[in-house]
RNA sequence: GGUGGUAUAGCCAAGUGGUAAGGCAGAGGUCUGCAAAACCUUUAUCAUCGGUUCAAAUCCGAUUACCACCUCCA
């Protein structure tokens, strides 16, 4: 039975989507006003994490994933850049799926854009407005926050205390616009010069909050099954898009929040933010870290968690990465002398493996519990492989749940190339190969130590002499 | 000030009442001509104090430290 951790009840709850076989998903994505950094690339990586355990699971997961393509960051950053807004939001939406692409995070099912979906905000922004939720003010528009009973459960937060902090951050030119502090931008009206539509209320584009609430329920539903981001964005955020979304259509929106911790840096653990300027965007370090590692890195952390990000522990998880491709080559290595034929005790052992791994992954996705299970079963393959006699059915079973099993961290286990076409160190390889059996040790090892020099690592084994490129 | 989270071996980290999973690094060993790879063995009383209990890392209270949200941020 797989339970999620529900941040609105604040309790692991049976996770049961509103019609049987089919989740409906969805995450806030990015403002694309930049290369997303590693905090970014973490939610995605969680949450992709998420929809891939569920999808092993059997269920059918529609999985939408927005893009912010306006508001004042974007508008600030194209001017700084002297480009559109338009034509900013295509630089970084194109940058963001080459970065979440390399990481292996699987594109949504759809990728809406707040620019794409006007009509349909307009729209919902009146809605709210005829049900008495809204107001235009001075060509903005705004959500009346207390007239919406349950503000404020999400963040566990009475409105009075919110209020408090509220009323300090107000910007000078909203204050007078709005009735009360509390009360939040459904659509801004439009600056002179800037990007914008029309709409009722005059020239302008939409508030951060209400393109969520829109796209989600277009796309997904009146009521989602789960919808996930990061934890910063649980207020405002998401507290407004409930009030948004259940004030408009009378439904409860979301059946399971979801919130992933951040990445923190540094000695005193601080969140990587934009704000603190302490970030490093997946752009810059896939030039020297391999990606598949720093997927590893992010996905074997419980989504929950926070992850500490150093050098230290990518090289961990370089290290334990290896250590499973390495497995995984013992096995292919074994299958030039493999017997024909499979082995029922292995088939069993796998199966045993697996529902093990089903077992702790159901209790919130548990990573860490779930890759222990991925190091059993390593574990098991390298005793197997080094049976005097194995079963070419076995090999490949063992192989395919690994691969299996390590998917769902996005991880691509695949049969190294180890071939080598050079004659010349084919002739060195038998050339030692001939040494060894003449007990001239000294120019076996001299040969040996020669290729390491050209990246190829040679290793004795009972089957003969293996030899692998340097990864 | 309000709210939430975290504190387990050198490092990462699991574990929500019954005498501490797993990985990395380290040490020893098996295998090997030597290596490599692999496998085996080995390393902690769980931030502090107090309480409940036959029994607590695990429940309750207090304390300390750190982080986060309450304004844009995944």
């Amino acid at each position: 039975m797989l339970t999620i951790y529900n941040t609105l009840t604040r309790r692991k709850e049976e996770f049961k989507p509103l019609h049987p076989g089919v989740v409906n998903m969805y995450v806030c994505g990015p403002t694309v006003y930049n290369y997303i950094h590693i905090g970014n690339a973490r939610s995605a990586i969680a949450f992709d994490t998420v929809r891939r355990y569920l999808e092993f699971k059997g269920y059918q997961v529609n999985y939408v994933s927005n893009f912010t393509d306006v508001d004042d960051k974007m508008i600030k950053a194209a001017h700084e850049q002297g480009i559109t807004v338009p034509q900013l939001a295509d630089k970084f939406i194109r940058a963001f799926m080459e970065d979440t692409t390399a990481v292996n995070i699987e594109p949504a099912t759809k990728h809406p854009r707040a620019t794409e979906n006007i009509p349909e905000i307009i729209a919902f922004v009146q809605r709210l407005i005829k049900n008495g939720y809204a107001y235009e003010s001075d060509g903005d528009v705004y959500y009346r926050a207390r007239k919406f009973a349950n503000y404020g459960q999400l963040s566990g937060q009475s409105i009075d205390d919110l209020e408090v902090g509220a009323s300090e951050h107000v910007s000078a030119d909203e204050i007078g616009k709005k009735e009360d502090p509390m009360d939040f931008a459904l659509w801004k009206a439009a600056k002179p010069g800037e990007i914008s539509w029309d709409s009722p209320w005059g020239k302008g584009r939409p508030g951060w909050h209400i393109e969520c609430s829109v796209m989600s329920t277009k796309y997904l539903g009146q009521t989602l099954d789960i919808h996930a981001g990061g934890q910063d964005l649980e207020f405002p955020h998401h507290e407004n898009e409930i009030a948004q979304s259940e004030a408009a259509t009378g439904q409860p929106f979301v059946r399971y929040w979801m919130h992933n911790g951040f990445v923190t840096i540094g000695k005193d653990n601080e969140k990587m933010s934009k704000s603190l300027h302490n970030f490093i965007t997946v752009h810059d370090i896939i030039k020297t870290v391999d990606p598949q590692v720093l997927r590893f890195f992010m996905a074997t952390t419980q989504y929950r968690r926070p992850i500490q990000y150093s050098e230290d522990n990518l090289t961990d998880a370089q290290n334990n990465l290896e250590h499973i491709r390495t497995a995984y080559d013992n096995l292919t290595y074994r299958e030039q002398d493999a017997e024909v034929g499979v082995d029922e005790v292995v088939s069993q052992q796998l199966a045993d493996f697996t529902a093990r791994f089903t077992a702790v992954m159901d209790d919130d996705i548990n990573v860490q519990n779930g890759i222990a299970v991925v190091y059993e079963l390593v574990k098991a393959a390298n005793t197997y492989a080094q049976q005097p006699v194995v079963k070419q059915g076995a090999l490949q079973a063992y192989k395919d749940k690994l691969a299996q099993l390590v998917s769902i961290f996005g991880i691509k286990l695949v049969a190294r190339d180890n071939q080598i076409d050079d004659e010349q160190i084919k002739a060195l390889i038998e050339e030692r190969n001939q040494a060894r059996k003449n007990k001239d040790f000294a120019r076996s090892d001299q040969i040996r130590d020669e290729l390491k020099q050209r990246g190829i690592i040679l290793e004795d084994t009972p089957q003969g002499t293996r030899y692998k490129k340097e990864q």
